[in-house]
DNA sequence: TTCGATGCAAAGCGTTTGCATACTG
DNA sequence: CAGTATGCAAACGCTTTGCATCGAA
């Protein structure tokens, strides 16, 4: 039986011992309803909608909170911004990234995976998670 | 006929009309003779040793022309640092990142990068460059 | 002699931290 | 109530930039 993303938050946190906050749940609503991956800034101006008085203060320290819960992910980008991502289901998309317009699209592979574990395991490494991005230009970008 | 590093670099110093000077040989030169991927703060000591005088501002903009003339590449890993690596016969490889120790390996695999450009070819995206990076414990660390 | 390159120091920018206050349990 | 979480502002660390000087062509 699933969970819901809120769900396993305050479990998590009971856990600890923490405390369960209204900015807590709400970074992860925002989080889960992007659907995609969010940078703090963006994050910062979607929870301000709804809780005017956020800092990025907070912002930040639910970012670290919220990965150690395993709720979250960190992606980095080239523009050396650091991205958070909702781990839903899908969890280990890779991505596409137009160099020309700065559009990201993501996408996964199964076989590309298989292979991944396959290298690695010939070096005596163990695969945890991995990162794959493919620069280039998207379909618009190169007419 | 293949042309050394220094050489490339002039070529495209002169295409350019910009300068050769000794700080971006040597930084060049580092590069290649560090054969991996070099931080701001490491290629700075090792460059401090040839030319006392350096300082970070020509490690950065020398980072910045060496990756305009394709002889270095950006890297970044999830500390947030930027790395530049030189750019020599072996230039797609990927990396395993051992999350216990730090270790990091080189790794390169045709059938891997073969299927990435599969994929995004159906999506109409065309690949220019990738970065792979695998998660997870080395061998000395899972015992 | 010209104009790009350098080195220094100061500015920038995203992120983190200290501290007093607000709030959860 | 006790102790965590928040918000603000200041601190931080890496990177970039302004400017006077240096040096390649």
């Amino acid at each position: 039986m699933q969970k819901s993303a809120v769900e396993q938050l305050s479990g998590y946190l009971a856990d600890k011992g923490l405390r369960s906050t209204s900015q807590r749940d709400t970074i992860l609503k925002m989080f889960v309803e992007a659907e995609r991956h969010l940078g703090a800034d963006e994050l910062y101006a979607r929870v301000k909608k709804i809780q005017p008085g956020i800092g990025y203060a907070t912002i930040y320290r639910t970012f670290k909170l919220l990965a150690e819960a395993v709720l979250v992910e960190e992606r980095r980008f080239e523009d050396g911004l650091t991205c958070f991502e909702y781990k839903g289901t899908n969890a280990n998309h890779d991505h596409m990234i137009c160099t020309r317009c700065g559009a990201i699209m993501e996408f996964e592979n199964a076989r590309i995976e298989a292979l991944q574990h396959d290298v690695a395991r010939k070096k005596g490494f163990r695969v945890r998670s991995h990162k794959l991005k493919l620069y280039g230009l998207c379909a618009a970008c190169h007419q």
